[in-house]
DNA sequence: ACCAGTTAACTTTTT
DNA sequence: GTTAACTGGT
C-alpha cells in the first residue's frame, strides 16, 4: 500500500486529513488543489473511513472528472468506472435516468444543447406567432436558462412589468413542449434532480446516507442551483469538502456565483478552512505580478501566493503601434523562443475574445509556425453529426420535434415549407408531436411525409437487435446522408465525420461496458452493485442510480446523451508540437513555460461591456489573474495603439490594468508614454516594417489630417477624463471637434477650440 | 428548392 | 471583417 501522503506540504496534508466535516479549501492557481481532492478521496477509502460508493465528487468539465478518475485509479487499486465521479450535468443524467418515472421523465428523454435549446425556443414563438423582434430568441433563452439556474420555475419567478410577465408566460409554455417533446435541456437536468429528490423523501434519504463524502471541485463557479443541490444531496451533518479560488471566479455572465463560498461557509458551518498559497508553477516575479494586481479587487476571502522559485526573469511588457506590428512582435519573439530551444506547446498566446485570434493566426500562418487554436467547433456539434444525431434521436424518440424538422427534408425529399405548416398546424390542433401528426396530414405532402416516416420506422426495425455501431451504420446507409455528402463537392471530410460516428460508438460501447465482454465487477466496487435495489423502511423501492449507464439506459440512448453532453474535443487535433492560441477563459487550468497576454486595451481587457459596473471590471481583473498564473518562467503582456475591430480602426488606451501591476517586476520593451511629436513614429522598427502594410488609403494616411495641431490616434489628457486617444476629428477652425476615448470615462466629443486638452 | 445578394450583430463558455 | 439570417429572383 502506497503512502499517499508522502510529499505533501502541511497545508496539503492538513486538507487532505481533514475530519469528516464541511471544509473549505481556499487554493490558489497552481497549489496543487487537484491534488488536493485526488488525495483526500484515495486517503479517505485507503483508510476505510468510507467505500467508494459513498464518495460523490463532482467537477464542471468531463475533462476534470476524467483526469480525477485517471489519477484516482493509479493511487487505489480500484476501478472507478463505477463511482460517482463526473460533472453536475453528468451525474443528473444519471439520476434521472434512474429514476425517470419519478421525475416525470420518459426512459429515453434527450438532452438539448445550446444550438438545439435556441431552436426550440424559435419553434415555439413561430408557433405561437409572436414577434422576434419584441422577444429575441436569445434573450429568452438566457431568461429561462438564468431562472433554471437560480431553482426558479416560471411560477416562481417575480413578475416586475408586463415584458417580463411574457417572458414568464413563454418560459412556462417553453417547459410544456420539452415536456410534450421528451427533452430536457442543460438546466432542466440540474432543476429535475433537484426537484425530484426535494419532493421524494425516500429517495433523498436514500442518497444523502449514501453520500458520506461530498467533494466538490471549482467551488467558485457554482450557480445558485448547484449549491442548493449539494446542500440538499449533503442533507444534515452531511460532509461537503469544497475546493475553489475566488480569485479564479471569471463566470459570472453565466450564473456562477462566488458568494456561494462564504454562503458555504456560514450555512455549513464551516470550521475547516484551509489556504492553499504556496505555488509552484511561477516565478517570483510573475507571482508578485498576479497578487499585487488582484489586491485592488474589494470582494476577496483573502489569500496571497508564494513562491520558493526566486523572483525569475521579469515581466515583458510590449506597446505597439497597430495588431499587426503586435501580432508580429509576438512572433519574433516567439521564434527566438523556439530557437532558444522552447518546446511550441510550451508558448501560450491568450486573448480576451476569439476575434483577436484572426490576426495572430494569419501572422503565424505566414511565418509558416505551427499552431493550435482551442476553442473552435467540436465534433458532436458539427453539422452533418450533427444531422446524424437526429436520424439517431428520432428511431430512439420520435417525439422529438427539433429532430424531426432538422432531418425531415435533409438529404432533400420534397418536403417543403408548406408540407411542413400543414404538418405543424395538424400537430398543434391535436397536440401531439409531428411524427404522429404525419397521418393527419393529406395529399401529396401526406405521402411524401409518410414515406419519411416510413423510413425512419424502417431503419428502427432494421437496426432494432444490433450492437450500437452497426445500428449506427444502417442509419447512416438508409437515411441517404452518406449519399447525399458523397455528390457535395467538399463532402469527403464531411463522410469521414459521418463514418467517425461508427467509431466513437464502438468505443463509447466499450468504456461503459454495454455488450458481452462487459468487465465483471471484483474487489471494493462490489458494494456499488449490490445497492442497485433497495427497500426503505415505508415499503418503497428504490432502484438505485448505479455510475454506470449500463445499467440504466439502452447503448443508443447513453450514447445519444453522451453525445450532448460531451460535444467533443474542443481543441484543434494534437500531434504537431504548436503554439497553443486561446481565449483567456480556455485557458483556466493550464499552465505554459511561456505566456503572451495580448491585447491589453481599454475596452477589450477590460471588456467595455464590463465595465458599466464595478463587479464587471472586478470580474475582468480575476481573468488577468488567471492569465497571469498560467505563466511559470515567462510572462509577456502587449497591446496595441490602434486595432482593427469589426471592420473599423479603433484606437484604444492600454489597459488600466498595468497600473496596478508593481513596477519593479516589470520591464517595459517600448517608451511607457510616447513623446508626442513622435506618436506613431515613435518605433523606428515599427515604421519600417510596418510600410508594405500601411499603404497609402490605410491608417498612415488618417495620421495626415492634421487640425490646430492635433492628430488622430494622439494620446491627449484633459483636466476631468484623464488620459484618452482622438479617435476621429470633423470639421475645421473655429468648429472643429475631436471624438476622442477616454477609457473609463467613455467616448466624448470636445470642442477642439473650448477644451482644455494636452499632450501626453 | 435553391441560389445570390443584402443586412444586422457581434465578450467570455461548459454542460 | 465575418457570419448568420433573411429577401427576392429563378
Amino acid at each position: 500500500m502506497q503512502n499517499l501522503l508522502l510529499n505533501l506540504n502541511p497545508e496539503q496534508l492538513a486538507a487532505v486529513t481533514l475530519p469528516a466535516q464541511p471544509a473549505l479549501i481556499l487554493a490558489g492557481a497552481g497549489s496543487g488543489k487537484t491534488r488536493v481532492l485526488i488525495t483526500r478521496i484515495a486517503w479517505l477509502i485507503q483508510t476505510g473511513q468510507v467505500s467508494p460508493s459513498g464518495v460523490l465528487a463532482v467537477t464542471f468539465t468531463n475533462k476534470a472528472a476524467k483526469e480525477m478518475m485517471m489519477r484516482l485509479s493509479a493511487m487505489l487499486p480500484i476501478n472507478t468506472r463505477g463511482m460517482w465521479i463526473g460533472t453536475f450535468h453528468g451525474l443528473c443524467n444519471r439520476l434521472l435516468r434512474a429514476h425517470h418515472k419519478d421525475a416525470g421523465l420518459t426512459a429515453t428523454f434527450q438532452i438539448l444543447d445550446s444550438q438545439d435549446q435556441l431552436s426550440a425556443i424559435k419553434r415555439l414563438l413561430k408557433s405561437l406567432n409572436i414577434d422576434d423582434e419584441k422577444y429575441p430568441p436569445r434573450n429568452l433563452m438566457y431568461f429561462i436558462n438564468g431562472a433554471k439556474d437560480q431553482g426558479l420555475r416560471a411560477h416562481q419567478v417575480d413578475v416586475s412589468d408586463d415584458y417580463n410577465r411574457k417572458f414568464v408566460e413563454l418560459y412556462a409554455l417553453y417547459d410544456q413542449q420539452c415536456q410534450r417533446e421528451g427533452v430536457v435541456d442543460f438546466a432542466e437536468l440540474l432543476l429535475r434532480t433537484y426537484e425530484l429528490l426535494a419532493r421524494n423523501q425516500p429517495l433523498r434519504e436514500h442518497y444523502q446516507a449514501r453520500f458520506k463524502h461530498i467533494l466538490v471541485d471549482e467551488f467558485q463557479d457554482t450557480n445558485d442551483l448547484q449549491y442548493k443541490w449539494l446542500k440538499l444531496m449533503a442533507g444534515q451533518g452531511g460532509t461537503v469538502f469544497a475546493v475553489g479560488d475566488d480569485d479564479q471566479s471569471i463566470y459570472a455572465f453565466r450564473g456562477a456565483n462566488v458568494g456561494n463560498m462564504s454562503t458555504f461557509e456560514r450555512e455549513f458551518k464551516v470550521e475547516n478552512l484551509i489556504k492553499l498559497e504556496q505555488n509552484y508553477r511561477s516565478h517570483g516575479h510573475i507571482l508578485d505580478s498576479a497578487n499585487t494586481l488582484i489586491a485592488n479587487n474589494s470582494k476577496r476571502l483573502g489569500k496571497n501566493l508564494r513562491t520558493d522559485a526566486g523572483h525569475g526573469e521579469p515581466v515583458r511588457i510590449y506597446e505597439s503601434t497597430s495588431d499587426l506590428l503586435e501580432a508580429q512582435w509576438i512572433i519574433e519573439e516567439a521564434k527566438s523562443l523556439i530557437n532558444e530551444g522552447a518546446t511550441r506547446s510550451e508558448i501560450a498566446i491568450l486573448y480576451r475574445s476569439n476575434a483577436q485570434s484572426r490576426v495572430i493566426e494569419h501572422a503565424l500562418f505566414s511565418a509558416g509556425i505551427p499552431y493550435r487554436v482551442y476553442g473552435g467547433q467540436r465534433y458532436f456539434e458539427r453539422a452533418e453529426v450533427k444531422h446524424a444525431i437526429a436520424y439517431l434521436q428520432l428511431m430512439d424518440n420520435p417525439h422529438n420535434d427539433s429532430a424531426f424538422l432538422r432531418v425531415v427534408n435533409f438529404p432533400t425529399r420534397g418536403i417543403g415549407a408548406r408540407s411542413l405548416e400543414h404538418l405543424q398546424d395538424a400537430a398543434r390542433q391535436q397536440g401531439i408531436s409531428l411524427y404522429a401528426a404525419v397521418p393527419y396530414v393529406a395529399g401529396k405532402a401526406g405521402a411524401s411525409l409518410g414515406a419519411f416516416l416510413k423510413l425512419i420506422e424502417g431503419t428502427r426495425f432494421e437496426a432494432q437487435h444490433l450492437p450500437l455501431p452497426e445500428m449506427i451504420q444502417i442509419m447512416l446507409d438508409m437515411s441517404g446522408l452518406i449519399t447525399h455528402y458523397r455528390s457535395e463537392r467538399e463532402g469527403a471530410d464531411r463522410i469521414e465525420n459521418l463514418e467517425q460516428l461508427v467509431n466513437a460508438a464502438t468505443l463509447f460501447v466499450a468504456e461503459e461496458g454495454f455488450g458481452h465482454n462487459a468487465p465483471a465487477l471484483s474487489g471494493p466496487q462490489a458494494d456499488v452493485l449490490a445497492a442497485a435495489s433497495i427497500t426503505t423502511a415505508d415499503g418503497i423501492e428504490i432502484i438505485d442510480a448505479d455510475a454506470r449507464l449500463s445499467f440504466i439506459m439502452s447503448p443508443l440512448s447513453a450514447f445519444l446523451s453522451h453525445a450532448s453532453l460531451e460535444a467533443g474535443d474542443n481543441q484543434a487535433k494534437t500531434g504537431q508540437d504548436a503554439l497553443q492560441l486561446m481565449t483567456v477563459h480556455s485557458s483556466k487550468g493550464l499552465e505554459f513555460e511561456a505566456v503572451f497576454i495580448t491585447g491589453l486595451e481599454e475596452g477589450l481587457f477590460p471588456h467595455e461591456n464590463s465595465q458599466k459596473e464595478e463587479s464587471g471590471v472586478e470580474e475582468e481583473r480575476r481573468l488577468m489573474y488567471v492569465a497571469i498564473t498560467r505563466a511559470k518562467k515567462r510572462l509577456y503582456m502587449s497591446f496595441s495603439q490602434t486595432r482593427m475591430l469589426h471592420g473599423q480602426t479603433r484606437y484604444n488606451l492600454r489597459s488600466r490594468f498595468f497600473d496596478e501591476l508593481p513596477e519593479q517586476a516589470l520591464k517595459w520593451l517600448s517608451p511607457k508614454i510616447q513623446a508626442p511629436q513622435h506618436s506613431w513614429f515613435a518605433h523606428p522598427k515599427a515604421a519600417w516594417v510596418d510600410e508594405p502594410q500601411f499603404g497609402a488609403n490605410t491608417i498612415a494616411n488618417k495620421f495626415t489630417k492634421l487640425d490646430l495641431g492635433w492628430r488622430i490616434g494622439e494620446n491627449v489628457a484633459h483636466l476631468k477624463f484623464g488620459e484618452g486617444v482622438i479617435v476621429n476629428i470633423e470639421g475645421s477652425g473655429d468648429s472643429a471637434r475631436a471624438q476622442i476615448n477616454f477609457g473609463k470615462h467613455g467616448m466624448k466629443l470636445l470642442d477642439l477650440t473650448v477644451a482644455k486638452l494636452e499632450k501626453v
